[in-house]
DNA sequence: AAGTGGTCCAACCGCATTAGT
DNA sequence: GACTAATGCGGTTGGACCACT
């Protein structure tokens, strides 16, 4: 029996073909998306799993939007970046028919470069101080248990099936809050860094929470949020905000 | 025309996590 | 509980492309 290492050799690397492309296509036409790792077998394409995976999320998934950004999405990843950070897939689900890698690029060779030379140097300015703590902010960090896929009163399977995005349930009630935050951002919503209101937080009287020591950024994380709001009282949760 | 350096993006890699056995 | 396979994410890399010398 071949081992995983031999099996692994004998998978085709690099660009795809057009003619790769139309395999696995008609592939995810055939069968649904899904069962990645046995693609090759069935549709005959020396990919692996991960390979094919990503080209359709990627590149062959219908209403993928290709060619550069508009000002406004453009605006808004700067916009979700500063909240977020790194994190790119939840970005990307606000963006329709943009991908994450897309969005990860457009960030590292378009926006990363612009949102430096805006930036002013370091200062003991306290605003300064949380730019810089925002870089830090795209270190890998361990992701929220998915044991919490279900809160009280909030399905988010049927979430995802409402808001179409396939990003993980708990990815989802953080998408509930982003959207929350968006609205928030599109209403030029001004957030002081010191002294933080937001709706979430006068929602529930959590109104003027003082954040001196760690990052504004890590508190609008909305892992962290949905930890600190989500999941105790029925009263206070991030399911009060759904529609 | 050939060489070089920079830019951009598709694809790969490693890791985290869940689900199934 | 331990192990393995599958999946998803963010970081990184390889190479195509272009401008310039």
């Amino acid at each position: 029996m071949e081992n995983r290492k031999e099996k692994k050799a004998h998978l085709k690397r690099g660009l795809w073909k057009p003619e790769e492309d139309l395999i696995l296509k008609n592939y995810v036409e055939t069968y649904g998306e899904g069962n990645w790792a046995t693609v090759s077998k069935r549709s005959g394409l020396m990919r692996g799993g991960k390979s094919c995976r990503l080209r359709w999320k990627n590149y062959l998934r219908p209403n993928i939007k290709r060619g550069g950004m508009s000002k406004e999405e453009e605006d808004l990843i700067i916009r979700m970046h500063k909240l977020l950070g790194n994190r790119w897939s939840l970005i990307a689900g606000r963006l329709p028919g943009r991908t994450d890698n897309e969005v990860k690029n457009y960030w590292n060779t378009h926006l990363n470069k612009k949102t430096l030379l805006g930036k002013k140097r370091k200062t003991i300015d306290s605003n300064a101080q949380h730019d810089d703590n925002i870089e830090d902010h795209g270190s890998k960090k361990p992701r929220q248990s998915p044991d919490s896929k279900t809160t009280e009163g909030f399905d988010l399977d049927e979430n995802k099936e409402a808001n179409g995005h396939d990003n993980g349930g708990v990815r989802d009630c953080a998408g509930v809050w982003m959207e929350h935050v968006v609205r928030c951002l599109d209403y030029e919503y001004k957030f002081d860094y010191e002294t933080v209101e937001t709706p979430l937080m006068m929602h529930h009287n959590y109104s003027n929470l003082v954040f001196d020591e760690e990052p504004f950024t890590s508190y609008m994380d909305p892992f962290v949020l949905f930890e600190a709001f989500g999941t105790t009282d029925s009263d206070v949760g991030i399911q009060s905000f759904l529609p």
